[in-house]
DNA sequence: CACAGTCGTTAGCTTATCTAATGAGCATGG
DNA sequence: CCATGCTCATTAGATAAGCTAACGACTGTG
C-alpha cells in the first residue's frame, strides 16, 4: 500500500467535515442513561486519573475552566462527582469520581457507543485498523 | 502493513473521544470572518449541491429540520442565501447560495481550517495519508 | 507584609442542538 | 370536489456546550 502524497489544505475541510458531521450523529444518538456525551468524558478522564482538580481536568477535556466548573456541577447535583478542599492550597479544589460514579461508568461501558460500534462492526477489518491508527493520530492533534 | 484485528467495542469509544475532542479544538479556532463551522458547512453543502430545500440541506448536514431553520436564518441574514418559493409546492422552499456566499467562500477556502491545516503539516507523509483514508470512511459513517 | 499571580467560580452571552406543536399546502379516496 | 391525513417549514421552549470578562479568595515571593 503506497501513500499518496495528500496535500494538507486539502485533507483539512475533508477531515473537518467528516469529524463535525460524524460528530453530530455521535451526539444524536444518547440511549442509555442521561449523561451526555460531553459528561461522560469528563466523567471517564477522572476515574482514569483518580483524583484531578478542575483546571487539570478542563485542561484534560480541552474547554476553558468555566466550562468544566459547569460540567462538575452537573456530575456533583448527580452525586457522581465529590469536592473535597486541597490539604494544602487553599484556593485548589480536589475532584473525584464516587463510588455511584463508577458503577454508572460500569453500565455505560456495556452499552457504550452503541451506535458507533455497530456502524464498525459493519466495516472490514482494514477499515477498522484505519480508523484504529486515525484515531491515534487525531487524539494527537487534539492534544496538540 | 499488516491490518491489526481491531474489536469494535474497543475501537468505538477511542475514535468517539478522539472526535470530539478534535471537534472542540477545531471549533475553538474560528479565527477569519464570522462564520461558525457550523454555518460554513451548511453554506458549502448548499454551493456544492446548487439548491436544496431546508429538508435536504438538513439531511445532508446531519440536523433536523428546525436546526437548519436556524442556521439558513443566520445566513439568511448575512445575505449569504437566497430563499425562493418552490415553483409547483407551495409548502416547500428552495435555498441557494447567493453571490456574496461564492465570494466569502473563495475567501475561506484561501485561509480555509487554518489550523488543522498547519497541524497537518506537522505530521508525515503517511499519517496524512491514513488520515484521508479514514476521512473517507467517516464520511461513509456520517452518512449511514 | 504588600502585591502580583493563580484558582475556581459567577455572570452574561452565543451557538448548537433537540422535541413538540403549529399552520400552510398537497394529494388522494371516496 | 372536498375531507382527511400527510409533508414541509417554522415557531416555541428547553437544554447543553462553549466562550470571555470580572471577581474574590488564597498563595507565595521579594
Amino acid at each position: 500500500m503506497t501513500a499518496e502524497r495528500v496535500p494538507p489544505a486539502q485533507l483539512a475541510p475533508q477531515l473537518r467535515d467528516a469529524i463535525t458531521r460524524l460528530n453530530r450523529r455521535v451526539r444524536q444518538a444518547r440511549p442509555v442513561g442521561d449523561l451526555t456525551v460531553t459528561q461522560l468524558s469528563a466523567l471517564t478522564s477522572l476515574k482514569l486519573a483518580g483524583a484531578l482538580t478542575p483546571r487539570e481536568l478542563a485542561d484534560i477535556e480541552r474547554v476553558q475552566p468555566p466550562t468544566m466548573t459547569r460540567i462538575v456541577a452537573k456530575l456533583e447535583e448527580r452525586g457522581l462527582v465529590q469536592r473535597t478542599p486541597h490539604p494544602t492550597d487553599g484556593r485548589q479544589v480536589i475532584l473525584a469520581a464516587t463510588e455511584g460514579a463508577r458503577a454508572v461508568l460500569e453500565k455505560f461501558e456495556r452499552a457504550r457507543d452503541e451506535w458507533l460500534a455497530s456502524r464498525l462492526e459493519a466495516l472490514g477489518e482494514e477499515e477498522r485498523d484505519t480508523l484504529r491508527r486515525a484515531a491515534e493520530i487525531l487524539q494527537q492533534l487534539a492534544r496538540a
